[in-house]
DNA sequence: CTATTTACCTACTATGTCAATAGGTATATT
DNA sequence: AATATACCTATTGACATAGTAGGTAAATAG
């Protein structure tokens, strides 16, 4: 299940990519117009500055905007940043301690092959095709 | 992410499968050949018999069996049944309460299009299609 | 240079889920 | 009567989720 950090995120980008064109939107607009608390917000924001997906500026004025074009994102890469690795299982995160069953596992397979089909779909989704105005 | 109640019942029907030939099979011997505590899988197969999928039989000589052919089992009903609904947002969950923003949301088409994917993938995946001797 | 607007920072909390463990009772076979 | 099995209820520790609370720092406008 995605949460909302990761859907969040994605709202707040797309936000950015239909109302913002060069200058700096508030976080205040966009929690208005997405109706999601501002407060919490701040938190997913902050995760999307650092890793440079979003640059803010403080101060009167200020605000957040994208650092690429809108079709330079991948969906996957969203959800990545905000919810770890999108894994189907344990055992396929890359880094982890491997499991000891893992060459007589008969069900890895399917993990797997879910795991190339979702990996696949999110990657291949940019922010620019969830806008309504494409 | 898949959590183990799901993996494990998967594993354990799979066991059936390919160990019992009509005869009970006692969870010692499934936990022993899997590497899972006993006393964890009684949670899980006791959910498997409430929902018809094993049935078990007390006393000596009993244990457990399929209830069907492996090839009548989807992989995607296990995985509900033990995990809840295969559903990648709340919004998409039959008989949750509507998002009063769906008419308008922009990412649901995403999450619905995923939704359908994972769907689609798992219930087509037989338990048969697992097991290394089909 | 002061007020205002904005981002940015640290800490806290309530709730729930996950992955088990513990210790028993009921049932059937030998 | 002994044994092997399923079946039942309760509890636990660790962690994640979805926020809230209350500030500080920075930039602009007047």
């Amino acid at each position: 299940m995605i949460s909302t950090r990761g859907r969040y995120a994605i709202r707040v980008m797309l936000d950015l990519a239909e109302h913002s064109f060069g200058e700096y939107i508030p976080l205040k607009d966009i929690a208005e117009r997405q109706g999601i608390s501002k407060k919490y917000l701040e938190i997913i924001v902050k995760d999307l500055v650092s890793a440079g997906f979003v640059s803010g500026v403080s101060g009167k004025g200020g605000g957040y905007r994208l650092c690429r074009n809108a079709d330079e994102y991948s969906v996957g890469e969203i959800i990545e940043l905000m919810e770890g690795p999108l894994a189907a299982v344990a055992c396929l995160i890359d880094g982890a301690e491997p499991c000891p069953r893992a060459a007589e596992c008969e069900t890895l397979p399917l993990w797997s092959e879910y795991d190339k089909l979702t990996h696949d779909f999110f990657y291949s989704k940019k922010l620019s095709d969830l806008a309504s105005s494409k």
